[in-house]
RNA sequence: GUGAUUGUAGCUCAGUUGGUUAGAGCGCCGGAUUGUGAUUCCGGAGGUCGCCGGUUCGAGACCGGUCUUUCACCCCA
């Protein structure tokens, strides 16, 4: 048979692989700075877990796993005979696999809340899938980088995740645009507009503005059910650019009013300290699943730095703050808010940049070649006694022609490759050559 | 889920209005070179033309279906 994986999945050459696991390490190494600690949960979760929290889009493109045994033997046989894939599915699925970090963390948090410390603070770097179709950057099979906080409604964490963000893409080189806004504005414009019955509509209509223009915006907020009064104030809305200038439009609303005041702390926190990437309000950002409350971030490279004008894509990291997430799961008055980042299309970034360190392509450090089997047998304790020195080194496993060995260190990459031969055995003085050089002399073993 | 798009050697791609035995570059293997890679020269292997069916005397090419790729929607990282 011809080998193949499943559409929108991948495999990983070595060289990818350590590129991967540099962003991971990176973002990690921030998360753990910052105080967050790993937890892990499993890959499967219970299906009536995931079902009903990411819309009705979201439930479509669940994966389901099917029920092992004679599953369409105990199948519901009316649901099965009407050929309805919807209803027959809880008879032959139980499980699918996790959609998001935050749902299974929700379902986490309200497990073992007698074992954890509030405010609890998570992280997880763990893939999650999505039976989405393909695209760029789009897969089915994707790592998500998530930390959270739940507890606390402190504004604190709001800028302190913000910090994050930032550190982050700076460590990586990254020039980063931070975009924040705050769910209860785009409340307060609902309810000044009289759209406050399908926020939801509004907020995803307004939030496509600078991709598709203000005409085909106003065009399809009208075809939503927003009258010309409403698309009026929507419009003085969009126009302003800064929080003094949205505070008056919504001094009619309660709920407006309380997230400018929340955003201005926030802004206010973090310009208290030192960033480096762009930090802005933005009111058309709406995006953010349907749970967040307050909050919401989008993080997006910025186009405006030098050398990053020509990249294409869309959010790299995003978050928010919901106000409850647990008590679907039973569990009231637990706030939480987090970020994630998008590390499939960070990766997709520094390559289009060549932004990634060399060193994190190759950590060999010398390759050793035999050229008979005595030599071999002489290498294999030298590099026995190398390895556990913590010099990174390998073995050509057999005496073979040196052009044959020669090259398959080129293919490895080793910077350095050491010859053994009946001279090197028995003086203890070995050839290296560096590869890149060219340059060969002989090198004691203490020397290595 | 909707609408397009792609698939030929390990990789990148040619392949004319349907016509003999499907090609190139790179890579791979062997040799020149039994103590020197990446450069050079010589030779060689490697194909179910994504898959299934149809039209035709004849299909890599045309038609239908299906899978996959890429892209735009929807939604999203």
């Amino acid at each position: 048979m011809k080998p193949s994986i499943p559409k929108g999945t991948r495999d990983f050459l070595p060289a990818e692989v350590r590129r991967r696991d540099y962003i991971f390490e990176v973002i990690r190494k921030h998360f753990r700075r910052f105080g967050y600690q790993p937890i892990e949960t499993p890959v499967m979760e219970n299906l009536e877990t995931l079902t009903g929290k990411y819309g009705e889009e979201g439930d479509k493109l669940l994966f389901k796993v099917l029920n092992n045994g004679d599953f369409l033997g105990k199948a519901n046989a009316e649901d099965l005979a009407n050929k309805d894939s919807n209803k027959v599915l809880s008879s032959i699925s139980k499980r699918g696999l996790r959609y998001d970090l935050t749902v299974p963390f929700a379902r986490y948090v309200v497990m073992h809340q007698n074992d954890l410390a509030f405010p609890f603070k998570r992280y997880a770097i763990m893939p999650v899938w999505r039976a989405d179709r393909p695209q760029k950057g789009r897969y089915q099979e994707f790592y998500q980088c998530d930390a959270d906080v739940v507890g606390s409604e402190s504004l604190l964490y709001e800028a302190e995740l913000t910090q994050l963000l930032d550190g982050v893409f700076h460590d990586l080189g990254l020039k980063a645009v931070i975009r924040l806004n705050n769910r209860k504005i785009l409340a307060g414009l609902a309810e000044i507009a009289g759209m406050a019955h399908n926020m939801m509509d509004m907020t995803i209509t307004i939030d496509k503005l600078d991709k598709i223009g203000w005409e085909k915006v106003s065009e399809e907020l009208g075809n939503r059910g927003a009258d010309a009064g409403a698309i009026n104030v929507i419009k003085q809305f969009l126009d302003a650019t800064n929080l003094a200038d949205v505070a008056p439009l919504l001094a009619n609303s309660e709920v407006g009013q309380q997230g400018i005041a929340e955003l201005q702390e926030v802004f206010d926190l973090i310009a208290s300290q030192p960033t480096n990437n762009r930090i802005e309000f933005d009111v058309t950002l709406a995006r953010g699943l349907n749970y967040y409350t307050g909050a919401i971030w989008e993080v997006a490279v910025d186009t405006d730095a030098p050398g990053q004008e020509s990249i294409k894509m869309g959010s790299i990291a995003g978050g928010g703050r919901y106000a409850d997430l647990t008590s679907i799961f039973g569990m009231k008055d637990m706030p939480g808010v987090g970020i994630s980042f998008g590390a499939e299309r960070i990766y997709d970034v520094l390559e289009e940049l060549d932004a990634f360190p060399a060193d994190a392509a190759e950590d060999l450090q010398y390759l050793l070649i035999c050229l008979d089997d005595e030599a071999l047998a002489h290498g294999f304790g030298l590099v026995s006694r190398l390895r556990a020195r913590g010099v990174h080194a390998d073995l050509y496993p057999k005496a073979a022609k040196l052009n044959k060995m020669m090259k398959y260190a080129d293919q490895r990459n080793a910077p350095k490759v050491v010859i053994i031969g009946s001279r090197e055995a028995e003086s203890g003085e070995y050839s290296v050559k560096t590869m890149a050089t060219g340059e060969q002399r002989m090198v004691n073993e203490k020397e290595f």
